[in-house]
Order: structure tokens, then C-alpha cells, then sequence
DNA sequence: CGATTCCCCTGATAGC
DNA sequence: TGCTATCAGGGGAATC
């Protein structure tokens, strides 16, 4: 049984830790081919929506390439398929060797971290030299898709998805201009409205950035989350994007977070956790100023701030 | 068109 | 102790 720490705690792969996951594939299972694929949770894969034709267009293919999209992991098959996988909040792919026991995944050997079972995998595929990718998902939020090249290209929200943070193009000039309004109107540069903290997480706006690293961003930045993008002058947006740069560099460097049950393929926990200073931090003292940590919540997400560094 | 609310799901927690 | 109600949370859909 995983501990109960583990299960408790939320798990929100953002762009640091979906960058880990396929740093991880692509050692692992690059020019593999799947033999067999195996759920019991159909309703996760959204297309084909039948599981017997999934089951049916997905074997035998090799995948070719692992890459990502914000927060969606791509996996170029051959034959022109592509699967994709979308974490949401509590799925994580591992990788590893299990057999199924009563319903559920043992890993064999002695498999991950003290793990015995693992009750969330709902979705496994079986490569052609033994090794296993399980999709773990507690909540069972994930969504997989498995479409051609053609559908692919028109799937609406990778479409509509903003401009990767940590691309060299994404100058701070190109940062600015996503927060102007898509049709400025003739004459004013009619701006994009809305809170900070929401804006950064809208995944149009720009991609990958979520609720953890959104407030750790708004920290590091010393800007509340709740102040209005209209207020944001040159020096706060180029302080957030010095941020937003710093923070996610770090977040993968340090291969993801880890208080929660956010694992690597392998098993093992990211290290970004000593470098969390706001985010599920609520009451403890800001290692900058010593105010006490709040927690308030905007657009039904939680936000976590310090009152004194980052005032409104 | 934009902003808000609901919903998917399951485990933890608060309240009784 | 044990039951029930409430909450979290990415993002898509429905609604205001």
C-alpha cells in the first residue's frame, strides 16, 4: 500500500514536472512498440471513445518521438498515430515491470519505493521487451487521446494553447504582448482583464503553468495574485517574467516538485520542495520577510501569498 | 464575447 | 467510533 502521505496530498503536474516525465520516456521506451494495452477505466480515453478500437489502432505501433505541449505529453506512433496524455491533477505515468494481482498492478521485484500495490493505475501498455507504462490517476481526471495527424493538428485546445515560458523566443517583448488584448480595438491597446494569478494559469495566455508554480511566480515576483493585469506596469510584467523564467528553470532542474505524490517514471520524488515558499505553506513565516504565509482563493483555485511582500 | 458555475472523481477532514 | 457533508482541483462545457 502506498503511504498515506502519498495519497493525501494533491499532485499537479505543471510544466517542470510533465518536462521530467518525458525526459524520463524518452531514456526509457523510445523506439518501443506496444504489444498490448489494458484499463479499467475506459472513460478516460475520450477518443476513440470505443476501447476495443483504441486497443486495436494502438498495438503494434512504435513510438517514434515523446514530446509536450504545455501540459499535454505527445507520443508520435508509427503509422502517423499519435497518443496523447493529459495528466490533469492526480495521473502520473510510471514505468516499470508489474503483474496484475486481484484487480490491481504488483510491481514485480521489489518495484517502487516501498509500493506494493498500486490501486490507480487505470490504463497500462505492455511493450514489446516487457517493460510497462501504467497511467496511475487517483482522481481519474487524465484524459488520453489516441487521432491521426490531421485530427491532431485540429484538436481545438492544443490549437488555442499560448507560447511555450521557457522557448528562447519568448522574449520579454512577446510575454507583454500576451497581455494585450487578442483584437485591440483602433487606437487604444485595449488590455486583457483579470486577475494576475488566473491569468498566468490561463493555459491561452501562455501554456503549462499551474496553480503551484503560478504562486511560487507571484512570490518570487513580490506581486499579490489578485492585482489586476491593467495595473501591471513595464518594471512588474519584466519582474514576472524574470520570475516565471527563474522558477520553472528551477522546477526542472530540480526535477519537479515533490511533497505531494508527484513521482518520476521511475518512482522517485522531484527535489523542488525546498524551494517552495508559499504554495500549501498557509501560517508558516515567508523566508524573505518572516509575515505569516495566507491563503485565499480566487477563480476556485487557492492562492498563497505573503501579505507583506507582495501587497496589492 | 467574457465571466462565472458546474462537473468529472475519490480521499481527507470536519462536524455531529 | 462511525456516519455524513464538504472540499480540493485542471480544464472543458454549460450557463448567465
Amino acid at each position: 500500500m502506498l503511504c498515506a502521505r502519498f495519497l493525501s496530498e494533491q499532485y499537479m503536474p505543471e510544466l517542470p514536472e510533465v518536462e521530467t516525465t518525458i525526459g524520463f520516456l524518452n531514456k526509457r521506451i523510445i523506439n518501443r512498440r506496444i504489444k498490448d494495452v489494458w484499463t479499467d477505466s475506459a472513460k478516460i480515453i475520450k477518443k476513440p471513445a470505443d476501447f476495443k478500437i483504441f486497443k486495436r489502432e494502438i498495438k503494434n505501433k512504435k513510438i517514434e518521438r515523446i514530446w509536450r505541449k504545455g501540459k499535454n505529453i505527445i507520443f508520435n506512433l508509427s503509422e502517423g498515430k499519435i497518443l496523447l496524455i493529459h495528466q490533469k491533477l492526480t495521473g502520473h505515468l510510471l514505468v516499470g515491470y508489474w503483474i496484475l494481482d486481484n484487480g490491481y498492478w504488483k510491481p514485480k521485484s521489489r518495484g517502487f519505493l516501498g509500493e506494493k500495490v498500486n490501486t490507480y493505475i487505470h490504463l497500462l501498455f505492455t511493450l514489446d521487451n516487457g517493460l510497462m507504462l501504467g497511467l496511475s490517476d487517483l482522481r481519474k481526471f487524465a484524459k488520453v487521446l489516441l487521432v491521426s495527424k490531421d485530427e491532431f493538428e485540429n484538436l481545438k485546445d492544443l490549437r488555442e494553447l499560448g507560447p511555450e515560458p521557457l522557448d528562447k523566443t519568448f522574449s520579454f517583448e512577446k510575454f507583454k504582448e500576451r497581455f494585450e488584448n487578442k483584437k485591440a480595438a483602433k487606437g487604444e491597446p485595449r488590455q486583457r482583464r483579470g486577475k494576475i494569478k488566473q491569468v498566468l494559469m490561463d493555459q491561452t495566455v501562455i501554456a503549462g503553468i499551474g496553480n503551484i508554480y503560478s504562486d511560487e511566480i507571484l512570490w518570487e515576483a513580490k506581486i499579490h495574485p489578485l492585482e489586476n493585469v491593467k495595473m501591471l506596469d513595464n518594471g512588474k510584467l519584466r519582474k514576472i517574467y524574470k520570475a516565471m523564467q527563474k522558477i520553472l528553470k528551477k522546477g526542472i532542474e530540480l526535477r519537479g516538485e515533490s511533497f505531494s505524490d508527484y513521482r518520476m517514471p521511475n518512482g522517485e520524488k522531484g527535489g523542488f520542495d525546498k524551494y517552495r515558499k508559499v504554495y500549501r505553506r498557509k501560517g508558516e513565516k515567508c523566508s524573505r520577510c518572516g509575515a505569516l504565509i495566507e491563503k485565499i482563493k480566487t477563480g476556485g483555485r487557492s492562492a498563497h501569498f505573503c501579505p507583506l511582500c507582495q501587497k496589492l
